[in-house]
DNA sequence: GATTCGACGCAGCAATCGACGCAACTCGTA
DNA sequence: TACGAGTTGCGTCGATTGCTGCGTCGAATC
């Protein structure tokens, strides 16, 4: 029970910064201990103390020091990358065989999009999807509906060689649908994210999935595209400047590390760097790179840094 | 305190520019901090802020930066987003370069697409295409506006290597956008025609073009999308019967005639084939193939295709 | 008496300043 | 068709500004 309230060089001693440092980042950031008297002596709480380490980690990573003691200000402690189960496990439906795509145990409405993928009819594709794109959301309806399909028609045409006109169709009616909803969300505020392929990777999809899940959420973001050069990626960053980049790997081969250790080593460093996509080797990341393993982790970190203003140096 | 005033890094990295412009535009046209002493660091109010954004609101609707200037400058600071005056030139402007994608003398409003392009600003490019699609047609604007924006890039490209994530972006700006018009132009009957791109050809966007302008007519169309295998096309004609095939093609490598004769050779022998994009050549295609000069053309043969099969089928 | 408080000052460094120049585009003219 | 004039965005350079971490000092707190 000795947690109940640090004195301020007992934080400082534990954070590895001067005491005067303590009370200068109180002062001019707001950083100090959630209740305090002027005059009397500070007492940090467990959560003002995790507060402040955000903060000291943030700077260690190179963020300006006023921008990183606003994003430790107003985060609830998000940075630790929980995993959200959402394992849901539907009832075993038998349903027919046929020249259909594998959907495993997706439900219905992905056997009924991959029969109309098999016929080619994109009309009923975009019908299906922009449903339940408006009724689920995107999150669930991409984990839950078109990544299924999608996977089954990879497989079948890792399989037996064909069906690549039927995933065209349905990437694109895919991507139609979410540029949809992108446009039915319009986002007031400057965009602060930036989405990207990783260098010659060209599946854009899942991108483009994050990106109407941030309009959806509204959050304003900024999408390349597929094969964006490293050089291509850095000068944007240094052009827009946004708050957190997503660079996009498919496979392995478009997966190399050296993107990503660009990105950190920008001249306006991005305040979070997320390595999304199957091709990210965990082991060989660079420090200070996130990992999402999910669209939804993707999602909710990226809503996280949405509150952060800009302002790298005015206070 | 904290938003209250904007550095200049930060409103450039809002706009999209560079911070040594947003210098510039104060020099040149008197368009900075209402209140800045020289020598000091410039302090953007969001009164200067909306200020610079009806700036950029104009240079990205094809107004020239002088003319947009005079106009954000004697602006109410208070201009909801709210359509101003359209792409009229008031007086002879002189327009000049900087760093912009060249695009001749396609018109003010290309311009514009190509300052907000330079910007990596979707949402502009997306309004703007978004409005010439409606009130000029498919057609018009893409003879009149995208292609020689497309062009413009794509010739910088090739010149300095650089521009890709430009490049992508319009891209998809206008992808949507075609996507947009189709789906706003519903097509009752049967889809007789089929939209594919050449086997290892990428290039989809001129497909896309064709099938939004096919909507609009009230044609309708299915599309295959990029990469198409020959074995592909040839099953997915036999699967849906089509009256016409349009088989694009941009460069020389991808316009293997063979696929063209192995469409002519289907068991389901479409009325028409057309072969579209400049990578054909006229002396190698074989007998009985079409091939269109023109967006218009391509879509005059599908439309007159509709009509003679209506008038065979309902007559 | 040890520690911390608020206030103030200082040195290092990143961002920005003003000035200047360059390259590229458009347009009028020869 | 070629060329010069007018425009425009932005890179570069040396100087300046202002943010940042921390030390110091007299008074107050524990």
């Amino acid at each position: 029970m000795a947690d109940e309230a640090l004195s301020a060089g007992a934080v400082a001693r534990r954070l590895g910064v001067a005491v005067t440092t303590l009370r200068t980042w109180h002062q001019r950031y707001g950083l100090g201990p959630s209740e305090h008297v002027p005059g009397h002596h500070r007492r940090y709480t467990p959560a003002d103390l995790a507060r402040l380490d955000i903060m000291r980690r943030l700077t260690a990573e190179g963020v300006a020091p006023a921008e990183a003691a606003r994003w430790a200000r107003q985060a609830p402690a998000v940075l630790p990358p929980g995993r959200l189960g959402l394992n849901r496990r539907a009832t075993a439906v038998r349903d027919g065989g046929g020249t259909t795509i594998p959907v495993g145990r997706a439900g219905p409405v992905a056997r009924g999009v991959a029969r109309a993928a098999m016929r080619l009819d994109s009309v009923a594709i975009g019908a299906a999807v922009a449903h339940a794109l408006g009724a689920d959301g995107v999150v669930p309806t991409w984990d839950g509906l078109l990544r299924p399909v999608l996977a089954g028609i990879g497989e079948r045409h890792a399989a037996t060689g064909g069906l690549i006109e039927v995933e065209h169709l349905v990437s694109r009616c895919v991507s139609e649908a979410f540029a949809t909803v992108a446009r039915a969300h319009p986002v007031a505020g400057p965009a602060r994210i930036l989405l990207a392929c990783a260098d010659e990777e060209q599946h854009t999809l899942p991108l483009e999935a994050l990106g109407a899940a941030l309009a959806e959420a509204g959050v304003g973001y900024r999408m390349l595209g597929a094969r964006v050069p490293v050089a291509a990626l850095v000068e944007a960053i240094n052009r827009t400047g946004p708050a957190a980049v997503v660079l996009w790997s498919h496979t392995r081969v478009t997966a190399d590390p050296d993107q990503l250790t660009a990105v950190l080593a920008a001249p306006r460093r991005p305040l979070l760097v997320l390595a999304a996509g199957p091709g990210w080797r965990a082991d060989t990341l660079p420090a200070g790179v996130v990992r999402p393993v999910n669209l939804a982790e993707a999602v909710s970190l990226a809503v996280a840094v949405r509150d952060s203003l800009d302002q790298s140096t005015a206070g």
